[in-house]
DNA sequence: GGGCAGGTCTAAG
DNA sequence: CTTAGACCTGCC
């Protein structure tokens, strides 16, 4: 017996622009339109409807702990979104941005598989990044029970990564980022880097914290910090938003003004310039 | 084959 | 303090 659970659709909420704008690696679309994948450890399928959202392989518990967190039901992005609009109320370029990327929602990912998905990011694409986090889940997480045919495998623990050590690493073709991967591991295993811990912390000091590690610049921490620990006054600047801002926003943009919404509207700007046309 | 991809490190001015 | 190069790998 699969259980599943259901709510309305709210009204900015489109899987396929919350799975489709890079924040997540691990949710592949199927024939049927749903999206399949693992998070928390938990393999669900999530099946969009006009007016509700399914989650296949999912219960009221699971729910009510991880996927309401996780789809982030407890934010309101008719509000944030009006927040954006009387924050810069003559910003025609913005304005289409939201209207593009309008579906778009935050998720609070895992910390540790965003920091190291984040690593695995740069100077890379991203079918490449999604198959070699594939290939680390593949290799080394747990196996996910599954309603369904094919296998979900959890993203492995930072205990486990650090054991695996570099030359297994590199044997994944991760690359230049494997010494990366690895500082992030033993810095996270040995406790000298609590996840959690850091997530007290305000925004500055968590980017700081999460710097420490090797390989992880402003752009990744940010990300981390942005989908992973839901911290909306982050604005991670990649080459696409430096792009979309060097063109319509020659004089400068102050994404400072916005403390509670700039990583929202990162993705709008990041969505509406990397996958219009 | 050379260029490129959701950056960051390092060495050099 | 700012800035080129280099960097694994795979796909064009």
């Amino acid at each position: 017996m699969i259980s599943s659970v259901s709510f309305n659709r709210p009204k900015h909420f489109d899987l396929d622009l919350i799975f489709d704008c890079g924040q997540s690696f691990r949710f592949v679309k199927s024939s049927d339109c749903s999206y399949s994948g693992i998070a928390y450890g938990k393999a669900v399928d999530f099946i969009q409807e006009d007016d509700k959202i399914t989650i296949v392989g999912a219960d009221e518990c699971d729910f009510e702990s991880i996927w309401k967190s996780y789809l982030a039901l407890d934010i309101d992005y008719s509000a944030l979104r009006n927040e954006i609009l009387s924050s810069r109320p003559d910003d025609e370029v913005l304005k289409n941005a939201m209207e593009f990327g309008s579906g778009i929602r935050l998720l609070r990912q895992e910390k540790w598989e965003t920091l190291c998905s984040f690593i695995i990011s740069q100077n890379n694409n991203i079918p490449r990044i999604r198959s070699l986090v594939e290939a680390i889940s593949r290799e080394y997480g747990d196996k996910a029970e599954s309603y369904s045919v094919g296998d979900f495998y959890s993203f492995p623990s930072a205990e486990k990564v650090a054991e695996i050590g570099i030359d297994k690493l590199r044997e994944l073709k991760v690359g230049f980022r494997v010494p990366y991967i690895h500082d992030a591991a033993t810095k996270v295993a040995s406790g000298e880097i609590d996840l959690d811990a850091i997530g007290k912390l305000p925004t500055d000091e968590l980017l700081t914290a999460l710097m420490s590690i090797k390989g992880v610049g402003l752009k990744v921490a940010s990300c981390v910090a942005l989908f992973a620990y839901g911290r909306l006054d982050c604005f991670p600047i990649d080459v696409w938003v430096k792009r979309v801002l060097e063109k319509y926003y020659p004089d400068g943009f102050d994404h400072t003004a916005l403390p509670n919404t700039a990583g929202l509207v990162q993705q709008y700007l990041f969505y509406y310039e990397r996958f219009r046309q």
